[in-house]
DNA sequence: GCATGATATCACCTTGCAGTGACATTATTC
DNA sequence: GAATAATGTCACTGCAAGGTGATATCATGC
């Protein structure tokens, strides 16, 4: 016999997010909907008005709720050489950056969906996204800084906008496949590049 | 009075693929659609059957003239200096790119699409751009070559990425907006991040 | 026990889509 | 000029979406 749901508030809300994120990881944000959600609840659509306000109160919150997760497996994150200088610092971020995009892929279809159609709740998860980052970095940098003559934040932002790129087309790559040893080793020799590039883009 | 349209197979399939241009650059991919196509047109949905066998080949029809275009352009920019190394090379070439791909948003919109859903037919469109950048290369590196130690395929690679991610989240910034001139300064800055980028992690 | 408010479900409407068969119009061929 | 093929239009089906009002079910206070 189905265990019985209780009936609260919360843990309906709770019961629509999850439901949310299933929906946006497995079929897309194109799929997303109050039909495709309440389905995947078990509950009414209705639901997601009157808790929600509709569909973009219930993204807001999913946005929410993913960006301290993302922000949490950032920080979990630990770099294998402590960085003795600021390229090493940035090498340190956007590997773990990318490790951390690559195990989310809920943060992989935001950042999609964002580039797809921009609306305000996705430029919100836009903008918790560079604060995460810029927190990060001056939590660490202590006296390092970039070059003389080298624009860091902008080699920063380029080196950010790198991962995503390199995740979105690589989950795009494989949606529905199954990885094959070639491809890991694409995967690899994309990772060292990546290190190079971020190490000669901030070294002297 | 309206000139009248001539019937003649040939004109209305240039017809019918000019409006999936049209609807592409200006509603997406996401609006794209037999109904929206045919509206634009300005007849009839069931030619798009007739003629193209459905919107499949449609978009065929489209990816193959719009890799022509695209090559094209990238052949049309002339680096304000020649290589004279391999790092010098590749910096023209991604810049090439980098202003063929902002000036052309129908291919924007193809590798956006590309990245959400991928389909066999815009598989073909990445193998061409693929084909056409190899293209470029292999017509002018010469005696050149990456540094020893460098991958240069993998670098090579990740940058043309880079290009289509700063491209791409231009285009969703400015989605209906006008562009500031703190937007354009933002524009130069990374693009003059770009070339620093391709040539330090190009030079030995 | 019963009234009240919260929680959940249902039935329904409108809209837009993909796809198809029948029909009208024009061009071509003999 | 008549038969035939090519071109173009129309009307319709079936389906899924977003959204809403009415109603059922449960929990709580008194």
């Amino acid at each position: 016999m189905a265990e019985t749901l209780i009936r609260s508030r919360a843990t309906t809300q709770d019961r629509l997010v999850q439901a949310a994120r299933e929906v946006l990881v497995r079929d897309g944000f194109q799929a997303f909907g109050v039909n495709a959600v309440a389905r995947e609840a078990g509950c009414d659509k209705q639901l997601i008005y009157r808790y929600f306000g509709g569909l973009e109160g219930l993204v807001t919150a999913l946005c929410v709720k993913e960006s301290d997760t993302l922000a949490a497996a950032l920080e979990a994150q630990v770099p294998p050489h402590p960085a003795s200088d600021y390229a090493g610092l940035i090498e340190n971020l956007v590997l773990a950056y990318l490790d951390a995009l690559t195990a989310n892929p809920i943060a992989q279809t935001l950042v999609l969906w964002e580039l797809s159609e921009p609306s305000p709740v996705l430029v919100g998860f836009a903008r918790a996204r560079a604060k995460l980052l810029a927190g990060w970095i001056a939590r660490r940098q202590g006296q390092l800084s970039a070059p003389d003559g080298v624009d860091g934040l902008a080699v920063n932002a380029l080196m950010i906008a790198l991962v995503h790129q390199i995740v979105l087309a690589r989950r795009a790559s494989q949606a529905g496949r199954t990885v094959s040893a070639q491809q890991d080793e694409a995967w690899a020799r994309a990772r060292a590049a990546l290190s190079h590039i971020v190490r000669r883009a901030l070294t002297t």
